[in-house]
DNA sequence: GTTAAATGTGGACAAAGTCAACTAAAGGAG
DNA sequence: CTCCTTTAGTTGACTTTGTCCACATTTAAC
């Protein structure tokens, strides 16, 4: 492989480590943290989901996860229900104050993108959204 | 801005979130971490390089940067010359040993690219740096 | 039925990051 | 030059985040 190419990519990869940086540490007037609320998003959109999806999805450690759910669960945006066919397991699902918060959370990231795009013509933001998607497709054939 | 739009966007950032996670995490066989690493390399980069610099660039904390060009002084990775136009500023400068670092460091990170790439044809490869090209400049454009 | 694997928890700890107070030097404004 | 402000960096005390290991329980596999 073309060495100009894998410096182009690292080039990116600093880029958005940047762009993505700058977007978590911001993450949220709310007292919770980039990690909570992809737990918190996770969650929703998952119909059966139990703690061990997240530590694979998240790449998170098992014990941290587990301190993660109680704190939720704790401030109640989080409920567990043990699952019925393997009481190993818990499932997890937002109560009405955890969607509230996810809502608030969506909220503030959409802002965050439409700052990030301030400024640029329709046109430019389509081709941001397109270049965006081809890298996703390809990558996301090969294993990710 | 369109609703669609902006779920594209967040959902590619979350897609990519995680592919530089996995990157990050699995930064090194070394004894480093990805923000020794970028200082490693920022300093590499530059001529007149100083801590206030990285602090604004890798967005760290001034009393935390100082810490970690401490410990990376103490391992012999780079020195620091007290400036002669300005006694507050110290230059940052590669030591042989951290140049060698950084030479490995880098080694590893392009067999990442490498790896990340793995299986996907040429014309492809080729398609997601352009995506990537088209994402930086653009945005670059707008403040970044 | 015994062994192995999966799921989650808890203790103890280490690494990463933050906040505020501080020193010291440099850059003005008068 | 003197006073005031800004810039660069350091230090102490602290919180948050993340890791490692041992463990209990339950399920799966042979």
């Amino acid at each position: 492989m073309d060495k100009e190419i894998i410096y182009d990519i690292r080039q990116f990869n600093r880029f958005y480590t940047k762009v993505l940086g700058l977007f978590n540490n911001q993450i949220l007037d709310t007292d919770y943290s980039l990690t909570e609320a992809r737990i918190l998003f996770e969650i929703s959109e998952r119909t059966e989901c139990i703690a061990n999806i997240l530590v694979q999805e998240l790449n998170i450690d098992r014990s941290y996860m587990s301190r993660i759910l109680r704190k939720l669960e704790k401030e109640e945006l989080i409920e567990k229900k043990s699952s019925t066919i393997d009481s190993r397991k818990s499932l997890l699902f937002l109560t009405k104050k955890g969607e509230e918060l996810l809502g608030q959370i969506n909220i503030q990231s959409d802002d965050q993108i439409i700052q990030l795009f301030n400024g640029l013509t329709d046109s430019e933001i389509n081709d941001i959204r397109n270049s965006m998607m081809v890298i996703r497709e390809k990558l996301h054939k090969n294993r990710f």
